[in-house]
RNA sequence: GGCCCAUUCGUCUAGUGGUUAGGACGCAAGGUUUUCAUCCUUGAAACAGGAGUUCGAUUCUCCUAUGGGCUACCA
């Protein structure tokens, strides 16, 4: 019987969470209720410098907006909170003074001053500065000092960190589920700082703490933290503690044309947002937008996340999945090894794909939404209804629903101008005032009906279909696009349709 | 610079020691729509390069190149 799973996601509150760290949480999600175990949310704030108001609130924000909320976390306590690492501060410093007791970690008095006059000299020279078993006994820290020099700095409160005493020599093996085994060689570790001046534990410490105690038996976390894991194993087996499992998940890039990572300031140069919800940054003070507010579904936005390093494998096509289907099917297994650039027009296309499965009526009250507050008929259900049903397939965002349906609602105040030129011709201005005469003696139109006696009318005068079809479309439209003209007549009506044409030949 | 990870169409990806290397987005062309969009069909488009292992490598190994990450008292 093996442990109940139990994953976190771990971010620190410095701003808004990017779509990297959406679908990491996403990831960490799918895999935690298809094992039926446990998504964690655990804030990591222990750099109280970067610590960003109202960040916190955006990551729950954020989770909840994409459907993938936590179990367990801040305001939801199961018994293994508290969750922002601030608020367990008292926890950690005992873990730092057992490995120095046990001779595997140390003190370290150089100040950050230091260390960068020390990685300036080195660069300058064209060497790298580590601090380890090469220099270590060279600086300022309990293994190159007396005992009582170490005692005296202590007992006068200076300042100093706890440092990792990295090994010599050692080939250590660790294991990614994604990526298999991975061979380090010891001598090109530093000794990271795992408890710093400030009272405060680095992330290594706190994080590799907390999820012992929390009872992790997963990590699943961006590959940026690849390099890092060497450590972090090294701290379990230095603690005693069975590690958990880990899981590197490739990078999201930026979109193609564009180098390196995914980052924050990318929304603007890429002209798509990078966020799932809209955030004001104060400190630069200018507003990141969301895929919330830019009209894109949280399924969609799921679902292009899912399938950017992920795949059901055994040569499944499928690209469109709910997230409970997604929880049935996810598998670490498929995760893929290689970063993968972030595609925009891929994203709409998502988008697009969820607007056509909402049904009518749920898009209808959407769209009432987006209507310009004086629109006539904007309240009237069921026209809204079927105008969504005739138009919704035209339009990828609800936001676009209006644009392609305006000519329902209200006239056209212009005509396109190239339209005009192809459709209104000598003539046809008398046409349509012939047309609008047959029009008058209709009682009924219905689309099968008006269809009807024009179409036969355009035949018994032996003209083409385009002499009266385009300009008519012109009139009702104003341009040349949209639905079935006789659709559109038939909903806006008798009355309406003959103004509209009657105007047309009025102005144009 | 050092270390680590990666490398299949422009992009996301499937795939196998022998395949016409499949799909999706995007792109192009045709068809439907007497409009436009949708939709349908078709097309162009990839195994980074070089060695080796092998009867045979896109698939396994090594090297190179390229891309990415890390290299803080940041996470």
């Amino acid at each position: 019987m093996s442990k109940k799973v139990r994953v976190r996601f771990a971010p620190s509150p410095t701003g808004p969470l990017h779509i990297g760290g959406v679908r990491t949480a996403l990831f960490n999600y799918l895999f935690a209720k298809k094992h039926s175990g446990d998504f964690i949310l655990r804030i990591e704030d222990t750099d109280q410098t970067r610590y960003v108001e109202g960040a916190e609130q955006y990551i729950i924000d954020s989770l909840n907006w994409c459907n993938i909320p936590f179990d367990e976390g801040p305001g939801k306590d199961k018994g293994f909170g508290p969750y922002r690492q601030s608020e367990r501060k008292h926890l950690y410093k005992q873990y730092a003074d057992q490995l120095i007791a046990e001779g595997k970690a140390y003190y370290a008095f150089d100040t950050s001053d230091e260390l960068d006059t020390h990685r300036k000299d080195h660069e300058a020279k064209g060497k790298t500065f580590i601090y380890n078993w090469h220099n270590r006994l060279k600086l300022k820290n309990s293994l190159s000092l007396s005992a009582e020099e170490v005692e005296a700095k202590l007992g006068a409160g200076d300042d100093y960190v706890i440092r990792f005493l990295s090994p010599q020599d050692e080939t250590l093996q660790l294991q990614d589920i994604i990526r298999g085994d991975i061979n380090i060689d010891t001598n090109i570790l530093d000794d990271k700082v795992l408890f710093k001046s400030d009272g405060m534990p680095t992330y290594h410490l706190a994080n590799i703490v907390d999820d012992h105690l929390m009872e992790i038996t997963h990590v699943i976390r961006g590959e940026e933290w690849l390099p890092s894991l060497a450590l972090h194993q090294q701290l379990y087996d230095a603690f005693g503690w069975q590690a958990p499992e880990f899981a590197h998940l490739p990078l999201i890039l930026k979109p193609a044309g564009f180098k390196g990572k995914l980052s924050k300031r990318d929304g603007d140069k890429i002209g798509m947002p990078v966020f799932p919800l809209q955030w004001f940054d104060k400190k630069n003070n200018v507003t990141l937008k969301g895929f919330r507010e830019e009209g894109y579904f949280p399924e969609a936005i799921i679902n292009m996340l899912v399938l950017l390093g992920w795949n059901e494998g055994e040569g499944v096509e499928r690209e469109i999945y709910t997230l409970d289907e997604l929880i049935s099917v996810f598998s670490l297994d498929h995760v893929t090894k290689s970063g993968g650039k972030f595609n925009p027009d891929k994203t709409k296309w998502f988008n697009q794909q969820y607007l056509q499965l909402k049904n009518d009526e749920e898009l209808a009250e959407l769209f009432k939404e987006t209507l310009p507050l004086d629109c006539a008929r904007g309240d009237h259900k069921d026209y809204l209804t079927s105008v969504v049903g005739l138009i919704k397939e035209r339009a990828t965002f609800v936001s676009d629903l209006w644009s392609l349906s305006s000519f329902l609602f209200e006239a056209p105040t212009s005509y396109d101008e190239k339209a005009s030129k192809k459709a209104w011709k000598e003539g046809t201005a008398l046409l349509m005032d012939e047309l609008i005469g047959l029009l008058e003696s209709m009682d009924d139109l219905s689309v099968a009906n008006v269809q009807d006696f024009v179409k036969s009318w355009i035949g018994a005068k032996e003209i083409g279909f385009g002499k009266v079809m385009m300009p008519l479309r012109l009139s009702l439209v104003g341009s040349l696009q949209g639905p079935d003209v006789f659709t559109i007549a038939s909903m806006i009506g008798k009355e309406e349709t003959i103004a509209r044409i009657q105007k047309a030949i009025d102005t144009l």
